[in-house]
DNA sequence: ATGCAATTGCAAATCGTTTGCAAAAGAGCG
DNA sequence: CGCTCTTTTGCAAACGATTTGCAATTGCAT
């Protein structure tokens, strides 16, 4: 019951293999993105953190974000309005439904979304590198948990 | 041969019916819309007016482009990496495919991919209030024109 | 332990965008 | 036209998110 269903790759031992250094704050970091089931933006990131360590700093944090996204190890995202959330980079593609009320993130796939995406950008002469895909909307039936 | 394609809504008209003052400022940017057939940034329209009128802000252009965003009039769009950019509101809904080479937006459309997203949004409960579909890719065959 | 390069915290800088404010300019009216 | 009454403007300063320079600290291979 208290299993997380994300899988929990060991960044330690990546960025070991990278030639990267496993310092104190990165592993802090690592833990806390290890742990998050949502989609933290660098100041949440930064206010977990600061609990295990009051010395951290929110341009570690940053750097350390854009260090692991550099390795393909997290995903950033900019949904409209807000700061980067980012996310663990193992599992699947997928892309994202945000709840308008709350700013919660629903994952998504759709392999016949995907293979359309790719026709059209053939037809047009493009190779897609990456795409985004999101939906904005809100839960039907009123019960806005704000 | 030197039609534009696009059509060039009445913008002045639209703005009086709405209560809104017609300034100078204002008519010099609405006609550097009507005309930009890309989808130019803040900068850049503020730089096209400024060749017009060297007195106007970029405070203005901002504070415009959020008043005919608020109208309708125009759409904003926040592609990765850059500062927003804007486009005529005028003309059918399409997303965007943007050349990672050269900055290029091209739009398209597929009614193939919106029922399938509102066919997702429904099934997880959910109404989809707007979307985000942009596909980042580069020229299949190189020619890339830097 | 020793040494050096990688990493940190901090403060200041950056970028795109917004805002407060006093001056300037629309629009309706006479 | 000229007079008001607002709206809009330009400017500079403020903003939020993110990045950076730098000197001090730390990881880790020896």
């Amino acid at each position: 019951m208290s299993e997380p269903q994300q899988t929990k790759p060991d960044y330690e031992r990546e960025l070991r293999r990278a030639g990267i250094r496993i310092t104190r704050p990165r592993r802090v970091i690592l833990d806390i993105l290890s742990e998050a089931d949502s989609h933290p933006d660098a100041m949440e990131i930064f206010q977990r953190a600061s609990v295990i360590d009051k010395s951290i700093s929110l341009s570690t944090v940053y750097r350390t974000m854009k260090l692991l996204e550099g390795m393909g190890a997290i995903h950033r995202h900019a949904f409209e309005g807000g700061p980067a959330r980012f996310e663990q980079a193992s599992g699947e593609h997928h892309d994202h439904l945000i709840d308008l009320d709350t700013g919660d993130v629903i994952e998504f796939h759709s392999n016949r979304i995907e293979e359309l995406q790719d026709e059209i950008a053939r037809e047009l002469g493009y190779e897609i590198v990456h795409h985004r895909l999101e939906l904005y909307g809100r839960r039907k039936g009123g019960r806005k948990k704000k």
